[in-house]
RNA sequence: GGGCGAUUAGCUCAGUUGGUUAGAGCAUCUGCCUUACAAGCAGAGGGUCAUAGGUUCGAGUCCUAUAUCGCCCACCA
């Protein structure tokens, strides 16, 4: 029976077409696999391999770094489960809080409907409604890619089971003391009104100034310059700071100023932060707008006065400028300071200024209460965890831990406090002054719950372990964590893998996974970052419309080194599209010339099967080796090279000498079997439509076949070297006739008999007994020679050629002989280099010698 | 300021523990419709491996500086 219903698709043998057609050999396979619960784990005779997805937003659609992405994990998952693993590759999708609940606002303001009107349940309904379009968008692209997920175990981060583990863990981090309330001086996002962690702040240098303005001392005619470039927050200055070793202000510790316009006296304060070489060395401070100044605060006690609204607005502290726009503020606070001759200068600079990574809008520093996780403990464990090689995160490729280590030695307590309504809603009651945390709401009257939710990365964080049911169901827990590796790009190693490994250390003891690939970030053929703005974004569903995914995935996943960035490049991705067309016409001249094959024999095999059948065992070595490294790029060139150059080149130019022997059937037929299952995790479906097409197959399907392995009774070692030399001379002959201009009237001399040779050459035709008396051409290799008569005027060209080569020839040979006769290298070098370097000297001689007759 | 990466053919990139003639794809040049494939075949040209030192019998590869480009972190009153 066909195992696959589309037999008309492709045809019958002869039928496969002439031309490679991604569209038709894509068209309905998905379903197929689907259909048969191929992406399916659970058979518990096999050993476990799992992989968690890395969870894309359900903001929109998919780019070309996710396809990138969730390709190279189907790549290892579609190879493990081929080398008889129990494969589970978990989907899902994350409800990226802020991300969202911005797209979602823009939507109901599009209708003229404001968030906060239409209140806290209905709008998690829009945002609900939301997340169910955008995963029905984001299953087809997957399908559209091939990706052999196990649909049954999809997770969302809200669902009732990830919701309990993350109730569970910041309840327990609380009662161990790792989560606390308390006032700092966060990143608030005046747009979104919601507090931001450090990662998710962007800071951009733009043109700003340096504020000069004049603090008068009290009681005196004299002011110290202070430089800021926040000019509207002085209405919260509560001190002015000088260095306590800078000479030029220290003797005015404990004097005070005036505040500018407010009018209000200030003191002067010695503090470590005041830096003498940097601006006038005098700076303001305003403890409830700088994270720097709220540090000073505590130092020497200062009140922390804040001035600005949670929409940027000022409030009531600053005076008429109550109810500007803190940027408008700024410019009618300066036309004032200016009127009061209390601006010294304005000095234009260019300073850094963090903007919301979601909403662009400038990051206000801003004094609030807000949840922390306090960082020292937990990635003191991530340090220490990693010294142990039989436990730790095996980053691919290596370098990429540095930056983990790198950011857990030197963290700051994490906000995970979100004023927002989409997420997971803090399991904090409050009553008065009293406080209470717990899974359940406290019973009693008069409790009310925290209205934030919790940063959505500390619900990635659990992702593989919540997902597989902790803390409640631990089925799959049990059998598939930790998992086996984890795919991601280097840009968010600390926004996610650090967390992580630090939640999966505190709460299961284990890290989250053994491996980490880390690839890096896709580009446009400029080198810049794809982006919106540019209008440089490439839509990865519109490349496997043209060109199918089996090439975009292919394209993708090789051609560039582990952990580096890849230039999209689409001439590139065409001649992927060749390799592709070149291994369907291998496959039709295979499926051809094998239609009446009933057994595989692979014992009466001529020298060129015994040669491919060498190659390909030791492609299967190195290419497992490479597969097992993630080194995929590796992967590609010998396989490439296998197929391209061995297989169609020279093997299949061959065979077509000896089509009717069974051991040249049997040995197309098994060389092309093991080429499709080595390319199946990298092209699934034109593996899978071939595949589908041999008469002699072992499953119903190459996805669940098994992946190719070294058969040692395969490797011929004589045939390997002698087939080589063979190639040799035939691409010697083929460059003398070319070089030389030969037309099809020479005649030949031979002192062999090597009938493959005769036959590549077509030097039948040729043949000639006696020497003859014109132009000779000599063509040689180690076993054979050929003299080449033909009607000829030696040209200019043909003598200077000649003596060219003797240049090279003299020049390589005295080369040599100096290497040869120096004695550290021939006590020195291993031994086979140095029989290799006299065999090529010796070599080089006989062909000078030859060449000057 | 701290860290990381890159610099190799016209372009985009590989290059394993150092091994002596540095590879691929695309592009270029020459000749071929040789029935698996002209989206192909057969050939060819093209590189002082960023620079300067060093280690070594031997360096694209290891070490030290320098330059240019890019990224990350911290700071930026």
């Amino acid at each position: 029976m066909h195992p696959f219903g589309i037999i008309f698709l492709f045809g019958g043998i002869e039928m496969l077409d002439k031309k490679y057609d991604q569209n038709e050999v894509e068209k309905d396979r998905y379903n197929y696999w689907l259909s048969h619960h191929y992406f399916e784990c659970g058979d518990t005779s096999k050993k476990p391999y799992a992989i968690v997805i890395p969870p894309p937003n359900v903001t929109g659609k998919l780019h070309l770094g996710h396809a990138w992405d969730t390709t190279l994990q189907d790549i290892i998952i579609r190879f493990k489960r081929m080398q008889g693993y129990d494969c589970l590759w978990l989907p899902g999708t994350d409800h990226a809080a802020i991300a969202t609940e911005a797209k979602v606002v823009a939507r109901l303001k599009e209708q003229g409907i404001n968030k906060y009107a239409l209140g806290r349940e209905k709008f998690l309904e829009e945002c609900f409604k939301w997340t169910d379009e955008h995963k029905s968008i984001i299953h087809s692209q997957w399908a559209k890619l091939g990706l052999s997920v196990d649909l049954t175990k999809e997770r969302f981060t809200l669902d009732e089971g990830l919701s309990n583990a993350v109730k569970y863990v910041f309840v327990d981090l609380y009662n161990k003391g790792l989560i606390y309330r308390g006032e700092r001086i966060i990143n608030w996002d005046p747009v979104a009104k919601t507090a931001l962690s450090n990662e998710e702040v962007i800071y951009k240098n733009i043109e700003g100034a340096f504020y000069h303005l004049k603090y008068y001392l009290e009681d005196s005619d004299e002011y110290l310059d202070v430089a800021t470039t926040r000019p509207e927050t002085l209405f919260g200055d509560t001190a002015v700071a000088v260095n306590p070793k800078d000479e030029r202000y220290n003797k005015l510790i404990g004097k005070n100023v005036i505040l500018p316009i407010v009018g209000k006296k200030i003191p002067i304060v010695g503090d470590e932060h005041a830096d003498p070489s940097f601006g006038t060395g005098v700076v303001k401070i305003t403890p409830a707008h700088d994270p720097n100044d709220f540090e000073v605060g505590i130092r020497h006690n200062l009140e922390r006065i804040k001035v600005i609204n949670e929409d940027g607005t000022m409030n009531d502290k600053a005076l008429k400028y109550q109810g500007m726009d803190r940027f408008v503020a700024r410019d009618e606070l300066i036309k004032d300071l200016k009127k009061a001759d209390l601006l010294i200068n304005i000095e234009p600079m260019v300073h850094s200024v963090g903007h919301s990574e979601r909403t662009n809008a400038i990051v206000e520093p801003y004094l609030s209460k807000q949840w922390f996780v306090k960082m020292e403990s937990l990635a003191k464990k991530v340090l220490e965890n990693q010294k142990n090689k039989d436990t730790k995160v095996n980053f691919v490729p290596p370098r990429f831990e540095k930056i983990m280590n790198n950011w857990m030695s030197d963290c700051h307590d994490w906000c995970i406090s979100r004023q927002l309504w989409w997420g997971h809603r803090i399991p904090a009651w409050y009553k008065g002054d009293e406080v209470y945390v717990s899974l359940n709401p406290p019973e009693g009257e008069g409790w009310m719950q925290d209205e934030d939710v919790l940063d959505t990365w500390f619900s990635s964080a659990l992702w593989p372990f919540s997902t597989m049911g902790w803390p409640d169901n631990l089925e799959l827990y049990n059998r598939y964590f930790p998992t086996d590796t984890l795919v991601t790009g280097y840009d968010i190693i600390f926004f996610w893998v650090c967390r992580m490994t630090f939640q999966s250390l505190e709460f299961t003891e284990k890290r989250p996974f053994k491996h980490c690939v880390i690839h890096g970030l896709i580009r446009d053929k400029q080198g810049r970052k794809m982006s919106k703005s540019l209008g440089n974004g490439v839509d990865p569903m519109d490349m496997i419309d043209t060109y199918g995914a089996d090439a975009l995935r292919y394209y993708l996943t090789t051609s560039s080194a582990p952990g580096m960035d890849l230039r999209f490049d689409e001439e590139k991705l065409k001649s992927t599209w060749n390799f592709i067309n070149k291994l369907w016409n291998a496959s039709r001249f295979t499926l051809m010339n094998i239609e009446d094959l009933k057994d595989m024999q692979l014992n009466e095999l001529n020298k060129q099967d015994k040669w491919i059948l060498t190659k390909l065992n030791k492609t299967i070595k190195d290419v497992t080796k490479y597969m097992e490294k993630f080194e995929f790029n590796n992967v590609n060139s010998i396989i490439y090279s296998f197929i391209w150059n061995d297989f169609c080149d020279n093997y299949i130019e061959m065979a077509k000498f000896s089509s009717n022997s069974v051991g040249t059937k049997s040995t197309l037929l098994y060389t092309l079997s093991a080429i499709l299952k080595m390319l199946h995790p990298f092209m699934p479906y034109v593996t899978d439509a071939i595949y589908n097409e041999l008469p002699i197959k072992d499953s119903e399907s190459i996805m669940i076949s098994s992946y190719p392995v070294v058969d040692k009774k395969l490797i011929f070692a004589d045939a390997e070297s002698e087939v080589d030399e063979i190639i040799t001379f035939i691409k010697n002959y083929r460059t003398v006739i070319k070089e030389n201009n030969i037309l099809n009237t020479y005649e030949v001399q031979v002192n062999f008999s090597e009938e493959i040779i005769m036959k590549m050459l077509k030097l039948q035709d040729h043949i000639i007994n006696k020497p003859k008396d014109i132009t000779k051409f000599k063509v040689s290799s180690k076993n054979y020679e050929t003299i080449i008569y033909y009607e000829k005027e030696l040209t200019k060209d043909d003598v200077l050629q000649k003596e060219k080569r003797i240049e090279e020839l003299k020049a390589s040979i005295s080369k040599r002989e100096a290497l040869l006769n120096n004695k550290n290298f021939v006590s020195k070098a291993p031994k086979d280099l140095v029989d290799k370097e006299k065999e090529k000297l010796a070599s080089e001689k006989e062909e000078l010698k030859k060449i000057t007759e």
